[in-house]
DNA sequence: GTGAAAGCGCTAACAG
DNA sequence: CTGTTAGCGCTTTCAC
């Protein structure tokens, strides 16, 4: 493995020369540069990230902190995060909390301290009063990307509004009798969103004097599959709303699936609308209120990068947008 | 932030020594020992991975390499990887090639050979010939996940197996009129696996005498939308098979979902059957071949970091396990 | 324009 | 058991 050492050796000249014209830093002329580059590229000189790190104080690095990656946002997240930081030049480093979450806390802990990386990117999960204390002493740029998470700056949608969005879409339509499909998700941790998502739906379609029974308010559990097993057995009962809220569209997806079961029509006999903008709501024909994970995981690593080179921190970011994608899944009540 | 030269500063012992101690290597008493690991928690110590990196050469950390990272097979994958490196004590480097392969070719080359990690674990991506010669040219354990990669030692089922299997079960079940969805996901970048399955469902199907039209060989994308509305379209002709062969669960729950549309019943109209073993095919009553990418994530990972401490290098990995799980969606036929 | 020297934080021989 | 002495590969003053 060729080192600047090495390259400088075989031309002959020193090693703060070659770093520089490496670098393209001014002061080296340009029949040196080329030398140079020349050599390089022929001995196969790949630079030590380690090395230029350990006196700059830069790793070219960002560490992702995710609670499942498995969970359909949470991927599109940090595949925005890993595009936006790729093209920067910059390493994405994973910490995917799934299960060790409290067995791995000090593991967690210890890695991330490890001056791998230049900055943070918390995807939607929660963390032990000790972990946020350890964040604080980190010193170094920490965003949050999903649910508003208190502690940091975070980017991502303001849940009651892109589920008040919704329920206006709704009772736009003209429906007023609505279920709601929605519950907590326990691996992802964060249950903010999900309670934020619930309660406006509630207070919406009270404040809009719709029929809103206990039965109808379903736990999918954030997940397609629990989502319809809800839905059918909502279905089986000899009663059901007109039109179906659900808090994310992988729920709104298995709802549907759960309706076609039953012998439903979608919109004829239930509207059924998502929120998230899944890439499978097109195909069934879902109406839902979008947002993307993606463009707020690739806004989120543009931020960080930022003030990793020098930029001052915004100290809080506007909701992240949403709209309303109109399919065929909902429609007026009773046609 | 406190560095190593600091401790021993406070406590006027050697560097060398808080090394040891900090690391638990022989030859410091223990009472040194207990001392040195008060003080390091007081002033809040954290090592340097690129420090101990330069002289050791060893990074504890490994990369992986995924070429779509919101696809379920992958992340599933990759959070198996995760797990067992972070329980090893390796950080993840994660370089998601979706949509950059070709721009970022370069980039992704550069990145990766700056001596970052220890090893490369790669999921199911395919290279080109002079990313591969870099890649030997690293020198470092690389092991692929998913489907075999002619070029590496490959972790992963054996494609055709499992399809066989697959038909085993549903030929067994006296279906003799079979569909096909399957596909091809051009943004995962490995079309090995699928032109495998799909070869061995059609080897299969022709070797029973079973009836497959043309029309009955539906493209899916390996995508649980594609599949949908490629089976709803299947079901809206006058011609249909008893059974429906899906070379992945996501394709089969779209399946599923379109056959309700259509108002027919699963199994008694048309039996599923799914490979891959999706965390919500209990919820379908999908009956499928489970294989487990987690597992095998795990098993890679475990693999990688042994090679990097020193084991010699195992050259060929056995397949996969896979197994049937019977649920409710396939039947003989005409019940 | 270019070079020499010092040092980033840590580990790894050697001595004692 | 503990300390000394060299570096690892690179960047960065400061001279020339």
């Amino acid at each position: 493995m060729a080192t600047i050492g090495q390259i400088a050796a075989e031309l002959g000249i020193s090693k703060s020369t070659v770093s520089r014209a490496l670098r393209g830093l001014p002061g080296v002329s340009q029949d040196l540069i080329d030398e140079v580059k020349a050599v390089a590229e022929r001995m196969g000189y790949v630079p030590s990230a380690a090395a230029a790190g350990l006196t700059t104080g830069r790793n070219y690095a960002v560490g992702v902190v995710v609670p499942a990656l498995t969970r359909w946002f949470y991927s599109e997240v940090v595949s925005g995060v890993d595009r936006a930081l790729a093209a920067a030049g910059y390493d994405v480093v994973l910490y995917d909390m799934d299960r060790n979450h409290d067995v791995g806390t000090r593991a967690f802990a210890r890695s991330l301290l490890r001056k791998r990386v230049d900055a943070l990117i918390v995807v939607a999960t929660v963390f032990t009063e000790h972990e946020l204390a350890e964040f604080d002493a980190l010193e170094m740029p920490v965003i949050a990307v999903g649910p508003s998470a208190p502690q940091f700056r975070t980017i991502g949608v303001d849940d009651h509004a892109i589920m008040a969005a919704a329920m206006e879409h709704m009772l736009g339509l003209g429906h007023r009798q609505l279920g709601y499909v929605g519950g907590y998700d326990e691996e992802s941790l964060s249950l903010a969103s999900a309670a934020d998502r619930e309660h406006t739906f509630m207070k919406t379609a009270l404040a809009a004097g719709a029929l809103v029974q206990p039965e109808w308010m379903l736990a999918g559990g954030y997940k397609q599959g629990a989502a319809m097993r809800a839905t059918r057995e909502l279905f089986s009962r000899d009663s059901w709303p007109t039109g179906l809220v659900c808090a994310s569209d992988e729920m709104a997806m298995g709802a549907i699936c759960a309706i076609h079961a039953a012998g439903k029509r979608v919109p004829e006999d239930v509207s059924v609308i998502g929120i998230d903008g899944h890439e499978y709501g097109a195909d069934y024909e879902l109406t839902t209120m979008a947002q993307n994970p993606q463009a707020q995981g690739e806004w989120a690593a543009r931020q960080v990068v930022a003030e990793i080179e020098g930029a001052t921190p915004v100290q809080e970011f506007e909701p992240a947008p949403f709209t309303l994608i109109q399919r065929g899944s909902t429609a007026a009540p009773g046609r």
